[in-house]
DNA sequence: TGTGTGTATGTCCGATATGACATATTATCC
DNA sequence: GGATAATATGTCATATCGGACATACACACA
């Protein structure tokens, strides 16, 4: 696992093995958080694409600033469902939901 | 939309226009059943094709049986979270999900 | 340095999800 | 019909989530 994916996750909350160097998830729980790593990403590049601000995107989902830099930052207390409705709001189908879990041939970056 | 998908909808609790004919669903509401009803239907398939009954999957989660029935029928109150963590358990990857969220060449069913 | 703008983090309380249980429905076999 | 197994539905107590607010941090620019 490469460093900054490891700091993401630290940041996130995640446990992460203290000493060693790799996580203490299981292979699911694993899988489970790559899918939310890459929908928090998903919003945060929809959102810089339309040239907004945290507090705008919060406006616009009746949300809050702080609620929206959790999302962005997969924080342990956002939900997928969240991460989703977010990605909706903001113009993303269902179709670019799939196309962020497969990092395939890396979608357009930034 | 066809009628066995609307019954599905309603089913689940989705208020659905009572006398018309149409879901009373904005286009973001709309991608976000899209989404949980396809990930539902991968629980299902995905537990049918393990040949295992909604109490052995419950074990498996360590929930219930009427979780399960729960989850496969896309309650209101379960969350992507909890459906997504259950394909995961049942074996499936982050690329089966964008596989269920894309109905492409239509996967190769049941 | 100070001021402004955007982002991050911590906490609180009301809202929603979850496992558990009871009970109903459906299907199959005798 | 009765009996059994699988699935569906309703409710409840507790756990977790979510918006709001305060505040901290980062980075400009003057």
């Amino acid at each position: 696992m490469r460093v900054d994916k490891r700091r993401k996750l630290e940041r996130a909350g995640w446990v992460v093995g203290d000493a060693g160097d790799f996580l203490a998830l299981s292979p699911e729980e694993r899988q489970f958080v790559e899918v939310k790593l890459a929908l928090a990403d998903g919003v945060r590049r929809r959102r810089e694409h339309l040239g907004l601000t945290q507090l705008q995107v919060a406006e616009r989902l009746g949300s809050s600033q702080s609620r929206v830099a959790k999302m962005e930052a997969a924080d342990r207390t956002v939900s997928t469902d969240l991460l989703l409705k977010a990605l909706f709001q903001l113009g993303g189908s269902p179709r670019d939901v799939a196309r962020l879990l497969v990092p395939r041939v890396r979608n357009k970056a930034a």
